[in-house]
DNA sequence: GTAGCGAAACCGACTTGCCGGTCGGTTTCG
DNA sequence: CGAAACCGACCGGCAAGTCGGTTTCGCTAC
């Protein structure tokens, strides 16, 4: 039941239909624009037409690239989504093999492509749920994959004993959790720190609430459990 | 600096104006069928007509109530917000003066709160975004309250010597962040633990993350959850 | 207790504007 | 030249908000 991981989804499954260059072009124009509107007003309140305009187009040039607009929503999400995973599985690679590195590199992969493109985090926000449930269903879905993906790495490191006793999925859960409050309210303006510090302090949270030493240290000596009484 | 609290807006801010007991019976049921259909469909999905049909009466006596779908919501977050305030305030109360102790009342209570009525989770889920900007600010004026709050409390833990060293405000808001993903993973069926457990297991992850130790206590009995269909 | 009156509370058909979606036509590429 | 890509005026439905009318209530006077 981890990750199934569908490979990508940022393409329409398309049949192999020949496709001009400049069509590919105003696609990734319509849904960066479509990204920041959504993320700005919310999907209910941004309208197609203006969107169209925002990408330097018209309507109908955007209702020939998707059909409906829940359609572009899922388009753009979609994207988003495909963004996150390959961020997130090249920071894990990266890390090598320790569980806890990992753990740190995917959630720092997170925390800085989050907040990079703002606008993304928005619209996974799950408050594009005014799409209907199937919308929602399907950003739950993404966020529980990479809740998975952490959770993974946090029972492979409770296995070796590097972590106090711990419910795996629930503090994958929580963790995502405190990222996302976290770059929500530093994106929103309503935390001052600048994002290196924020990270900083984040990870050492982190660490501290899974009874972890941070990965850096390369000793491997004695864990340092501050197990519970 | 901190939460200046103010202390409650059920009410309209009402002149003081005749009220007759019916009305006030039926204000109520409109709110809540408002804050069910709000957080079932999602403010844009949510018809007026739906909602008068909902709490049983015509859109002629919603729009008695009130003037406008937003100021609705607003007073359907107003109440929320209040209920939420009360219920932690109090809990901090009978907590004492052990600002862990009192921290981790604070998120008992927000814990059970939230658990206890779904769809208030839902309805302050930031995602009545899509309402307007001023509704998104207020709902997050509401979350920096909470956060305030249980900062003021990490404050005096830390001068206390009682945490591990780190920034207050930052980890009370990746602490609001774990029991929302929390909350809003469990209310979704996507958690399979027991209320009871998912608190306590929450609760132990809060603490190590701060660095202290739990403010002993036998644990209070978890209480009954009703709901859950 | 009941008749009567004025205001509060409520009703639901109607209006209105907005926005997702369509379509015939035009341009641009290969 | 043909198809892909694009345009923008138009349509239609839907839901927020309005409004004149009706019921229910609280109150005072007889």
């Amino acid at each position: 039941m981890p990750a199934d991981a569908p490979p990508a989804e940022t393409e329409p499954a398309g049949t192999g239909i020949a496709r001009q260059p400049r069509a590919e072009a105003r696609r990734g124009d319509l849904l960066a624009a479509a990204a920041r509107l959504f993320a700005e007003r919310g999907y209910a309140a941004a309208g197609m037409d203006e969107i169209a305009r925002a990408a330097e187009t018209s309507k109908g040039g955007l209702y020939f690239h998707f059909p409906t607009k829940q359609a572009l929503l899922a388009a753009v999400i979609g994207r988003a989504a495909d963004l996150l995973r390959g961020r997130v599985a090249a920071a894990m690679a990266a890390a090598g093999d320790d569980p806890v590195a990992r753990s740190e590199a995917a959630l720092a992969a997170l925390f800085r492509t989050l907040a990079r493109h703002r606008s993304l985090g928005r619209v996974l926000a799950a408050e594009s749920a005014a799409a209907g449930p199937e919308v929602r269903e399907r950003i739950e879905r993404i966020e529980d994959e990479f809740v998975a993906l952490i959770a993974a790495e946090l029972r492979r490191a409770l296995d070796l004993g590097l972590t106090a006793p711990l419910d795996p999925d629930l503090a994958a859960r929580a963790w995502f959790g405190m990222v996302r409050a976290c770059i929500s309210a530093w994106a929103g303006g309503r935390i001052a720190a600048p994002p290196g510090e924020l990270e900083a302090e984040l990870r050492r949270l982190l660490i501290r609430s899974a009874g972890a030493a941070p990965a850096d240290q390369a000793d491997r000596g004695g864990d340092r459990c501050p197990d519970r009484p």
